[in-house]
DNA sequence: GGGCAGATGCGAACTGTTTA
DNA sequence: TAAACAGTTCGCATCTGCCC
């Protein structure tokens, strides 16, 4: 548990000081590797409350996935970003008196379009999961049809019948049933998995969206802000439940314990969190 | 007009069903 | 078993929407 708390201490730590580094060209390189930073914030943060409870450290990213949205977005609590969901009856834990409009990707971002697009990124990302599932279900059957067909030709020949011809098997559609079952089975998805998301694009796929745009230098530089607070708020949440399960006073020795190993700096993010964390 | 993720449209290819 | 047809999926191109 701590060794993941420390894994995610100094993720945010070294997020924070390349930011506190960056300058107005380098900023847009930093984003690139910032929103890798935040999602592995979330993934040792996750890891570290689910040994907290009493169980054993996944090893997994998709099953971390799964975790961060067992503890936070599919329970009833109101701690956005970290507890918002969308599932496969829409979004979860919406503040009281929000509903989520029909917005286009582009809708500015302000007070009151904010948890639609929250819910947009959330829901995209889901359904690309329900994409991948109903491409699985086909070659399920697909491969199932081929059994079939082998073992029927199995008993044909043992019966003395000659061999056929092997047949193409094409990869059979899903009926109505079948894509609902994989739409209601689908697990709810949150914050990690967008973070994840963008992880994937950012590292394998095209960073060019942060290296190469916004044309506005001012933007990188309020992203790669807006970046470092989610993973302290990421960090917040987390600090708090695994202090209530251990101990605040041993939460705090360890937190202390890290602050001094590591020599931070002053505006070290984690030193103010530390600071305002009362001992339960 | 530029910027671009997601929506939409379209043709091609594939799949399922019926019929011969 | 193959052909014909209808329906579905896939991949690509284009469009949409909002703000500066």
């Amino acid at each position: 548990m701590r060794r993941s708390l420390q894994h995610a201490w100094g993720t945010e730590l070294i997020q924070g000081h390349n930011l506190s580094i960056a300058d107005d060209e380098l900023v847009r390189l930093t984003n690139t590797w910032s929103i890798v930073q935040t999602y592995y914030v979330a993934y040792h943060a996750t890891q570290a409350l689910w040994v907290a409870l009493g169980h054993d450290r996944p090893t997994a990213h998709p099953k971390t996935q799964s975790l961060f949205v067992d503890l936070w977005a599919t329970r009833n609590l109101h701690l956005p970003p970290l507890t918002l969901g969308v599932g496969a009856t829409g979004a979860t834990n919406l503040p009281a008196g929000v509903t989520v409009e029909a917005v286009h990707n582009w809708t500015w971002c302000d007070s009151t379009t904010c948890w639609s697009l929250a819910a947009k990124a959330l829901q995209s990302t889901r359904k690309e999961r329900l994409r991948e599932r109903q491409s699985s279900k086909r070659d399920e059957k697909q491969a199932d049809n081929r059994k079939a067909w082998k073992e029927d030709e199995a008993a044909k020949i043992a019966k003395g019948r000659t061999p056929r011809k092997v047949p193409k098997f094409s990869r059979p559609q899903l009926t109505s049933s079948e894509k609902a079952t994989i739409a209601t089975s689908t697990r709810t998805y949150g914050l990690i998995d967008y973070l994840y998301r963008l992880r994937v694009r950012a590292n394998y796929v095209d960073a060019s969206i942060f290296t190469d745009g916004p044309d506005d230098q001012f933007v990188s530089t309020i992203l790669a802000e807006n970046l470092v607070t989610l993973s302290s708020v990421v960090l917040m949440g987390h600090e708090h439940r695994i202090g209530v399960l251990v101990g605040s006073a041993t939460l705090l020795d360890w937190m202390d314990k890290f602050i001094a190993k590591n020599a931070l700096p002053s505006d070290a993010v984690i030193r103010e969190r530390r600071a305002r964390y009362p001992i339960i």
